[in-house]
DNA sequence: CATGGGATTGACT
DNA sequence: GTCAATCCCATGC
């Protein structure tokens, strides 16, 4: 699921931005918020997919996942960047003076640029008000680059990161794997 | 109820 | 390269 999603539109409210790097997680393994089974926190990726799993990461940032796996398993996909698609003047006032590679270029900041909510946490993808939409019509991936995930202190040889090879928008360090 | 630790980022050296 | 910011929640007593 996480290399499927490589390509296809996260939006909310007329911003969006193109898949561009995700990241797997799974209750198998500790990396995971549901390796010590289901919590308030993590209960959303307990239940069905398709579902927003949004929690605060270091009492400051938003991240977004995609809730995999039939209800009762739990799995996950964070999203990590977008190429900017849509809403890029809303995106520079929420992030700031920077460059349009970095407006979305790791996953508190694309929460950040799509003004992605707490609140936004359980709902239904394909309803919204977060979406997630197919890769746009003629669209194929190029290379997928692979690699270890980022930030965590457990399971840290799984290759479950993947990014578009080369893409701009990717954060870093960039993965460097063949996929 | 108290404590501790992040699936990160930006500013700074 | 270092480091602080600082919310939410898991854990343990």
């Amino acid at each position: 699921m996480a290399q499927d999603l490589l390509g296809c539109v996260v939006s909310r409210q007329r911003v969006s931005g193109l898949i561009v790097e995700t990241e797997a997680y799974h209750e198998i393994e500790p990396a995971s918020h549901a390796y010590v089974g289901r919590t308030a926190r993590s209960g959303t990726l307990f239940g069905p997919p398709g579902f927003a799993y949004i929690y605060r990461s270091y009492g400051i940032h938003t991240m977004l996942n995609l809730v995999c796996e039939p209800e009762g398993s739990a799995a996950g996909v964070l999203i990590r960047a977008l190429e900017p698609r849509s809403g890029l003047p809303r995106m520079r006032e929420r992030r700031g003076r920077v460059g349009d590679h970095d407006l979305c270029s790791g996953p508190g900041k694309l929460a950040q640029a799509l003004g992605i909510l707490m609140s936004d946490n359980g709902r239904d993808l394909r309803v919204g008000p977060v979406l997630v939409r197919p890769r746009p019509a003629g669209w194929t991936p190029g290379p997928v680059a692979v690699g270890p995930r980022v930030g965590i202190t457990k399971a840290v040889d799984l290759p479950w990161r993947f990014a578009l090879a080369g893409h701009p928008d990717v954060s870093r360090p960039r993965p460097r794997g063949a996929g």
